[in-house]
RNA sequence: GGGAGAUUAGCUCAGUUGGUUCAGAGCACCUGCCUUACAAGCAGGGGGUCAUAGGUUCGAGCCCUAUAUCUCCCACCA
């Protein structure tokens, strides 16, 4: 059978792709074995795979593949989340095309639209996860808004309304004027310079006296809405004004002038206008004095008659602002403008500027919920990973704000909160239309078919939905496993939430550490009394070299399927991989994926080597016994190192000890040490240990290169039962032989000298050498390995200094290579004086510490015998070296 | 403004309680090789005052203090 130098893995990932899918290799019910549970962080179900996939649901692969090996019952739950926002975003924008407006859809039109759309372009990004190698269940494929979940939300709206923690209340939320929605803090976006804004100074004319009050502001098309000008109460400027009235200029209603330690006297002219309904601090100070709140805003951003100028209803704010600012010139009371750098929120979906407006929305009172959750982490129940967001988590849920629930939106869980009357508390909040009905009529006392009863236009938050994913894709939250009366699950009646629950490792970026984990973890304390998962693993986002954030405008942002196609899956995880250090910022780079392929490509040819060898009854050479002897005290040794790591989710770590290990030990060296000569049979015991090796190998390899370890295990393998790579068991650990590790070593640093003085003396490889040995006590070489990899003839213990020839020292021992024709001796001297004069350097630091009193008496005992061994060891060297130098002058 | 973290080779990063030749790895770079698994390869090599200045210690990349620079998070000035 040819098979060819190049590895293809298109044809052998499509081929695993289908077999594994086909078998359900991947299936998890619960059955004896201890479960391994990961539950993918949703991506939105409009998305399309990008890097930051790539890498998240790599690392999840890489630990669910190996956990699935070493004996747990693994179960990845896939999905994707409704992302309320985003996607309805998406498809107005989408209606907008077709010609058709949102706003002339009934939301029963829409949502089927919505619906269309989402099983249309729902979930590509879940086949694209599929070429990857992901491992998940895919019989498991949850969706936020599947009709179990849908109950499970509603149901924990209704439960925590119940238990007091959810609350209507009028706040100061960012306003999105297009999407004409809430957005919470996290969905506003800052630009990271800020922008360069105006700022306005407008003169207020004073009742009753000729003075006047400049104040400046950014935003005079809310001059309409001021309710007082403040000030701060020890600015001497001001004091004597303090009690008086303004007038609001335009429309002359008259405004107190207040005294107020928030306004600083150096910004801007030190007098602050105060507008309670359209900026946060100035609704404080509102509250704080008692003064009204005059709304001029409507919600689409235009201005509304209570602005008191008919000319101007109807407007767009920012072109009111146009307008304001031209009469305010005209009537000479804009004193200047003056440029500043200000940083304006925009909203991260639409990029309007957020409009700060009061409103009537529900909250999640955040404070006693999330005790439990800050302990967790806090007492490491919930290990993060890396620990430095500890710090993090327990400054964000140490002043944890409560959490605005609701969005202006169709796309979405809609509120269980049911009208009857206009009363702020006419209000029922339950599972079902019919169980409101029967509440209302009870509150009213009327017959329940006479209700009148209108549902709460608006839906859920997007997080409040998600946080429930390790619970809600168990089913935890059916009717047979929910106690409305606690408000608890009962875990022991629900045997896949005992069984998967909680989940193992959550693996995502540190962005959503607080949407989403923090509430995760809320949430599982709250209904479960039990943290979501053992360990977060927070990777970092995927930047470009320079460092940039990868963006589709930036245009620096590959296509995974781009880079699985030339590099293949296998290759792209590994270069995913690389350079990944948990909660660093990774700089991708596509060569990173090309090393990935190199490696793929040099297994393959390592696997193509040992394919190809005729076996036959022969002697086994000493050189291949001792390689097989090394090399299984390596692996075993660099097995325990590669568990530690990933013990300690340092996933690169493993991977850089992995890659190692095949690339130098099992290829450069092992199957070199081994390898018969041209054309000739290979002994079978040899062959066989290095079949056994090569499988230990690909089970390491294994959850970074899933396809390549796959199709080579089928030839390997003649074991009926263990026919598949995704199933073998991870290699357990054995022996570790120090002393034939140190022998290889020793031999491998001879080895290498060699070769050294063979490519600097133009020796050709193919001459075969004679190698003079003199003192051999110090350190043991394999004679038979030195002699096969180093070329040599012969190697010959010698009593006496070989003359006229290339020499280097290893631990005591002193070798030598006669001189050939080619001989330069100068470079020779050379060598030796540059040698002499680094250990006569290193002797005298050891020196150094041997002769200080407080260093001989302080230190432990082992460390000094070690200084004392250096002595020695440089010593000897010393007097060879000098020996040598003489014998060439 | 508040908080956290970082600064080690050209680049990206390890360096676990201060003590083995501790100054490392991968990539990049340089030199020589199309040697019979692999040029997507093989063999060999150069490269760092561990940000700066002090301090503690017999001994500091590691501990302490100050300074500089950078990153992130949170809050935010009209």
């Amino acid at each position: 059978m040819e098979i060819p130098s190049k590895y293809d893995p298109t044809a052998v990932e499509d081929k695993w792709n289908s077999f594994w899918a086909e078998n359900e290799l991947f299936r998890s019910t619960p059955d004896d074995r201890p479960s391994y549970t990961v539950v993918i962080p949703p991506p939105n179900v409009t998305g399309v795979l990008h890097m930051g996939h790539m890498l998240n649901n790599t690392i999840q692969d890489v630990c669910v593949r190996r956990a699935r090996q070493m004996g747990y019952n693994a179960c990845w739950v896939p999905g994707t989340d409704h992302a309320s926002i985003a996607t309805e975003a998406k498809v107005v924008q989408l209606l907008r095309q077709q010609g058709i407006k949102k706003s002339d859809l009934s939301r029963e039109d829409f949502l089927k639209h919505a619906f269309e759309w989402k099983d249309k372009y729902g979930g590509i990004i879940l086949s694209q996860l599929r070429k990857l190698g992901a491992s998940v269940d895919w019989k498991r494929t949850a969706f936020t808004m599947d009709d179990a979940y849908y109950q499970a939300v509603i149901r924990v709206f209704v439960d925590l309304h119940k238990k007091g923690y959810i609350y209507r209340g009028l706040r100061m939320i960012n306003w999105d004027c297009e999407a004409k929605t809430a957005l919470s803090n996290e969905e506003v976006i800052y630009q990271e310079n800020g922008e360069t804004s105006l700022l306005y100074h407008v003169r207020y004319a004073i009742e009753g006296s000729g003075e006047t009050l400049t104040i400046a502001t950014q935003r005079p098309e809310t001059i309409m809405g001021d309710v007082a000008i403040a000030v701060n109460p020890s600015d001497e400027r001001y004091k004597h004004l303090i009690g008086h009235f303004a007038l609001v200029p335009m429309i002359d209603r008259r405004i107190p002038i207040i005294a107020d330690d928030y306004v600083e006297k150096d910004f801007g002219t030190g007098c602050l206008k105060v507008t309670p309904a359209h900026d946060p601090n100035d609704y404080e100070i509102g509250q704080r004095h008692k003064l009204p709140v005059i709304d001029t805003i409507n919600d689409d951003g235009t201005l509304n008659e209570k602005c008191e100028l008919p000319e101007y209803v109807g407007l767009d704010r920012f072109e009111v602002r146009k307008k304001v600012v031209a009469r305010l010139k005209t009537e000479g009371l804009l004193v200047k403008e003056e440029e500043f750098i200000t940083r304006i929120g925009r909203s991260e979906r639409t990029q309007t500027v957020v409009e700060p407006k009061l409103s009537l929305q529900w909250f999640i009172k955040m404070k006693d919920i999330s005790q439990q959750a800050l302990q967790a982490v806090e007492s490491d129940e919930i290990k993060l990973h890396p620990a430095k967001f500890k710090n993090t988590y327990r400054h964000w849920m140490e002043n944890v704000r409560d959490w605005c629930i609701s969005r202006q939106l169709w796309w979405g869980h809609r509120i269980p909160a049911y009208y009857f009357g206009s009363g702020e508390n006419d209000f029922v909040v339950a599972e079902s239309e019919t169980e409101a009905r029967h509440q209302a009529a009870d509150r009213l006392g009327i017959n329940p078919a006479e209700v009148q009863l209108r549902q709460d236009e608006d839906v859920l938050d997007t997080w409040a939905s998600s946080w429930l994913w390790p619970i809600a894709v168990f089913d935890g939250f059916n009717d047979d496993y929910f106690d409305k009366k606690t408000g608890k699950i009962n875990l022991s009646a629900n045997k896949e939430l005992s069984y998967y629950y909680p989940t193992k490792v959550l693996v995502t970026a540190p962005e959503i550490l607080f949407f989403w984990v923090a509430r995760m973890i809320i949430a599982g304390y709250e209904y479960l009394d039990m943290p979501p998962f053992a360990d977060v693993y927070l990777h970092g986002i995927v930047r470009d070299k320079q460092g940039r954030k990868m963006s589709k405008s930036l245009g620096n942002s590959p296509d995974p399927l781009d880079l699985i196609k030339t590099y293949g899956a296998d290759g792209t995880r590994v270069g995913m991989l690389l350079s990944s250090p948990a909660g660093n910022d990774l700089l991708f780079d596509e060569s990173l994926c090309e090393q990935g392929r190199n490696f793929s490509n040099k297994i393959w040819n390592a696997f193509r080597l040992v394919s190809g060898w005729e076996a036959a009854n022969i002697e086994q050479p000493a050189s291949a016994s001792f390689a097989i002897e090394w090399f299984e005290s390596r692996f075993n040794q660099q097995l325990q190192l590669i568990n530690e790591s990933y013990d300690k989710y340092r996933i690169s770590e493993a991977l850089m000890i992995t890659y190692k290990l095949i690339w130098d030990d099992f290829c450069s060296w092992y199957l070199e040490l081994i390898k018969p000569a041209y054309q000739q049979p290979i002994d079978l015991k040899t062959l066989s240990a290095t079949k056994k090796i090569f499988e230990r190998i690909l089970g390491i390899l294994h959850p970074f290169m899933p396809f390549i370890t796959e199709e080579i295990w089928q030839y390997l393998t003649d074991d009926q039962v263990k026919t598949c790579c995704s199933l073998s068991q991870w290699p357990t650990g054995g022996m570790v032989n120090q002393s034939i590790i140190d022998q290889f070593e020793s031999s491998a640093q001879v080895i290498a000298e060699i070769r050294t003085i063979r490519l600097q003396n133009n020796l050709p490889n193919k001459e075969k050498l004679t190698l003079f040995r003199r003192g051999s006590e110090g350190q043991a070489i394999h004679e038979a390995a030195v002699q096969k990899l180093g070329g040599l003839e012969q190697i010959i213990d010698t009593a006496d200094k070989v003359d006229n020839a290339y020499t280097f020292i290893s631990g005591r021992t002193e070798f030598f290579i006669p001189f050939g024709q080619n001989v330069d001796i100068e470079a020779e001297r050379q060598k030796l004086q540059d040698e002499l004069t680094y250990t006569l350097g290193f002797l005298e630091l050891v020196m150094k510490k041997l002769n200080n009193e407080k260093f001989v008496s302080s230190a432990p005992a082992a460390v000094i015998d070690n200084e004392r061994k250096k002595k020695e060891d440089a010593e000897s060297k010393i007097a060879i070296l000098t020996d040598k130098l003489s014998a060439l002058k």
